[in-house]
DNA sequence: TTGAAAGCGCTAACAT
DNA sequence: ATGTTAGCGCTTTCAA
């Protein structure tokens, strides 16, 4: 037979169709028989609900777009991982979207236009500008993941990045590095990732009385291991050597690694190496890797939590609606691994 | 103003709901200038399809699921991002879910219970089994990767994995290794990944007159790095010194690498390691990893491709449905880097 | 080439 | 505690 629906179901058990509807969704007054009857042909039928049908009248699915850069990225698909995780728990069910890091995708997804079904939409944007945030009708619920934009705009979760690139170059310092390359950073202000690191190794500089040396800022095309890799080669070719290097992502930094083993240089006697992110590859590679680990799980647990605020919001009418965005800023700590273990001890893995 | 719906298009371009509809789903016998009015009124009020009134007349949504283990397997991560890139280029939307291997959330993922808005499902098992296959409705479109199950219940898409391990074995004999670890091995019959890779391996043994050594094989709970790590220890407290390690993913060829790393022995001088799947991580490890290198792309591309296929089928009717299963096997190669080059010489990374 | 009417499956509002 | 009615937005007859 054809897929049943709520009038056999009702027709089965003797009851009207709301009085279905009324079971499947736990409404409260429904006496015990008629409950039990109701679930008895709902189990003889096999009937499930049909989504569409409930989705045309409550105008909600129970779906959230998760949009991200690239899902070969560890870290993201650690951060998918997490995030389907938590949405779950809380009875969503994740579209995954990737971008690319190409700013139309990004805005399109923003807007909604790429998944009609979800209810609201997070998006960890490389490419998107403030304006077209400001331009932005606030329709769709959406959460931000990292800090490509000018806060105030929309909801964001996020580590404190600058501190985080200070918490790490202070460490170099610390066991004596005067140095440090900083691949994939960028000099130009905040807002965006590699900015707001790149601000906070500087700062780390000025505070030990350091100079910056603009030429120690190796811009990438890429976070990836080919350009972290590369980026170390061209600076070991065009300079003075580093004794470190702060890669602002852990794939740069095992890319980094690897070039300095091809160049004959030890990890970290000669050229220590920290990177961001915290990935398995990181705790296993040769040397381990010193990085920033951001707490994942909180920014999965975060992300989810305000988008079924704004969802809810969204859905409660323009009541409480427009509260302002919100800032939310997950802890991260610095794991330390072999990579910057002092110049003559060897530590063991963090 | 809420969201403009047909309706209001129609009135704005002053024709009927049903011309707005045709020109929307490019209806051929449509005069261009009602056409052009029509879409003129679109954009003006900035009309979008409902898609949960499509769907509820046609009953599709141009969403599939798909269905992974776990997204931090990077070759997992891959194999999504091929797919969600093979999917988005026909125009359809893919839900993701994971299943942590359990056999209760394959099942779900099998039957739709777990993502009821998909037109089929692309679904990675691990712990099916092939009773699951056989008791199931065959109603929700599906396409299953890797072989957890005996074929003919489904439609498959895997590499040759006796094949793969029989290659990457007798290249380490071809260097001249004579007793080999399998790391991650069963010695159960297929179906299952790591029981054909398994007997791929003693294939290669028996076909070279080597002594296959039940000892040689050691289980791990998880294809990940710390269980590669931790059996390659156990192996090495417990047992003759292998000279070769052959490791059923790449991500436990990465923890093994660590571990002989740890205890001071050489890669490949005292031991030559082999993983599976190519990922990126083995491209640039210290050593660079030897691998079974699967082409990612083609297994999305064949997925997607039968699961439209299925869809199609499915839609049209019970006409020409019921097509047998079809078991497609997609193309591999052992990319060969350091990790394997002979006793003496060091080779360039792969 | 275009329009009118019906209905996909469900639930909110309003009876009873 | 349960039933009746209406309608969410779209597309599929069928008719003009």
């Amino acid at each position: 037979m054809a897929r049943p629906r709520i009038k056999d179901v009702a027709l089965r058990a003797g009851v009207s169709e709301k009085t279905v509807s009324n079971v499947i969704n736990d409404y409260e007054h429904v006496s015990e028989r008629t409950r039990k009857a109701v679930r008895e042909a709902i189990a003889e039928l096999g009937y499930r609900v049909n989504l569409a049908g409930r989705h045309l009248r409550r105008g909600r699915t129970g779906i959230i777009a998760l949009v991200l850069p690239e899902l070969d990225f560890p870290y993201f698909a650690d951060l998918a991982n997490g995030i389907i995780t938590e949405a779950e728990r809380n009875g969503l069910t994740v579209l995954l979207h990737q971008t690319r890091a190409d700013r139309q995708h990004e805005l399109s997804a923003l807007h909604g236009f790429d998944h009609d079904f979800a209810d609201g939409v997070i998006l960890s944007p490389l490419a998107l500008t403030t304006e077209d945030l400001r331009d932005r009708r606030r329709t769709l619920p959406a959460v931000l993941l990292g800090e490509a934009i000018e806060p105030g705009w929309a909801d964001h979760v996020a580590i404190d990045n600058v501190r985080a690139a200070r918490d790490a170059t202070e460490h170099l310092i610390s066991i004596g590095r005067r140095r440090i390359l900083v691949v994939g950073g960028s000099d130009a202000p905040p807002p965006g990732t590699a900015e707001a690191r790149t601000l906070g190794y500087r700062q780390a500089l000025d505070a030990a009385g350091l100079p910056y040396d603009p030429a120690a800022v190796m811009p990438v095309a890429q976070f990836r291991m080919p350009h972290g890799a590369a980026a170390v080669a061209r600076a070991l070719d065009a300079g003075p050597r580093p004794d470190a290097v702060l890669c602002l992502n852990d794939q740069m930094a095992l890319g980094a690694i690897r070039t300095l083993h091809e160049r004959g240089l030890r990890v970290p006697r000669d050229v220590a190496v920290v990177g961001f992110d915290d990935v398995e590859g990181g705790r296993f590679s040769v040397p381990t890797l010193t990085t920033v680990s951001p707490d994942k799980k909180a920014v999965a647990r975060v992300a989810v939590e305000l988008l079924l605020l704004r969802i809810a919001e969204a859905a409660g009418g323009s009541g409480n609606a427009d509260l302002p965005p919100e800032e939310r800023v997950v802890p991260h700590r610095l794991a330390i691994r072999e990579s910057t273990a002092g110049p003559a001890a060897a530590a063991p893995a963090g």
